[in-house]
DNA sequence: AAGTGGTCTAGACCACAGA
DNA sequence: CTGTGGTCTAGACCACTTT
């Protein structure tokens, strides 16, 4: 049983199997893309039965934290070569097509968070943020300027081309899971950044998207502030 | 093991089981809030393995289509009284709190679709729709107008005060289950009638948001398009 | 043929709700 | 106390993938 139970335990079995594999994954014993060992193996290794293994790593498939397939093995999941994340909300062209833009980095800054910001990611006084501000564009037109604000806190790890970064692979970097993002849209109008931006004139009507991601800790992870103005784009959200 | 199974099936037994259930309940054998029998009683009466059941009943319980509480039973969900349906897609109010307005019938019809509602609805050339346009009101202010359109094959029961009806009520009086929704959301500028309806002038840009909902089977159920001019409202999508 | 995850069984015990 | 769903076990066999 190694050091899981202990009997009585509040949190079931096949729970805390769960919590041991997602650490081995998260400190990158095991890396993304990489096969886990089967069944058997991992419940001899734990000295539990194989159900409960199984129970487990079903619930991480649901979870998104690794794929399964018959015959194959169990693999971890890549999210800095998959477009795995929030694979219900996504900007398409006029054909159906998923399309994420070409994103452009614009300017990078590290400096305590305004009082706004701190509310928003739940943060302390002087707790410091990220800010990005970068444009996306597709195919050769910009369609939406957005502005990030990330916890630095979360972020010790940064790629080098961080202006372009995809949250899902900056957290994997950064051995955090992602858990759920909440979002609010409604129609702002342009100011004078913005209209340079998309190419439209002051004042013109925009999509805004408002969004906060939450690790699955409930901690948040980024604030982001998006306008859009579509024109072969399309954003479409898909609800189950 | 009843009218299931013959072996070899290649559907898996406990998908075959939730089949039946799912039938059982949608033919009104066990009608919206019932408590089905226990899992010991179904895996008899089926004679199957209780694990089997469970495997099935946990799947219905994650479509929705039942609750599972412990030491109390397994129930089905009534969505005429729960506001079970689609519930990370909402309007809030300013302190974060849902609503859904009040519902106020404007017109209904039954006619022949035009072309766009037969593409948008995948109905041959000639089916009948109903279409219904109806406003939305929070707490004095209407916030949002809609029209629907739903094709008349699968709706043969109506309620009476069908102007305000909620869809997942609506399909569970008529035997479908509920699937999935697109939603496409993007900015139009208001016609008269908007403008009439909203309290704003001509032209004024509003929130549109098109969505078709799905039943499990992949039937569209229903084309909406709603335009919202939001004054307290917020419109909120939550993503897992 | 060998190895993987997927299905199915049969039973034990636990945690919770209600009478 | 009784009955419910929740957890856990141990093992058999199936379906799929790769060697």
């Amino acid at each position: 049983m190694a050091d899981l139970d202990t009997r009585l335990a509040a949190r079931p079995l096949y729970l805390q199997v769960r919590d041991v594999l997602v650490q081995r994954i998260v400190v990158g014993h095991w890396k993304p893309g990489a096969t886990l060992p089967n069944e058997t193996h991992l419940a001899q290794q734990l000295g539990i039965s194989i159900g409960t293994v199984r129970k487990a790593l079903d619930l991480m498939e649901v979870e998104r934290i690794v794929t399964r397939r018959q015959g194959r093995g169990t693999f971890v999941n890549d999210y800095a070569s998959a477009e795995t994340i929030f694979p219900f909300c996504m900007f398409h062209n006029s054909e159906g097509r998923r399309i994420s833009g070409v994103k452009h980095g614009r300017s990078i800054s590290r400096e305590p968070g305004g009082a706004e910001e701190i509310a928003r990611l739940g943060l302390r006084r002087g707790d410091e943020v990220i800010r990005i501000e970068r444009v996306r564009t597709h195919p050769d037109q910009t369609f939406m300027t957005e502005v990030c604000v990330l916890p630095a806190k979360f972020f010790t790890r940064l790629p080098e081309d961080f202006g372009s970064y995809r949250l899902s692979a900056l957290a994997q970097l950064n051995s955090i899971l992602v858990g759920r993002a909440d979002e609010r849209v409604d129609i702002a109008s342009a100011n004078a950044q913005h209209a340079a931006d998309l190419g439209v004139t002051e004042g013109t009507p925009v999509l805004r998207l408002d969004r906060v991601i939450f690790s699955d800790h409930e901690d948040a992870l980024e604030w982001r502030v998006a306008h859009c103005f579509m024109r072969n784009e399309r954003y479409l959200v898909r609800f189950n």
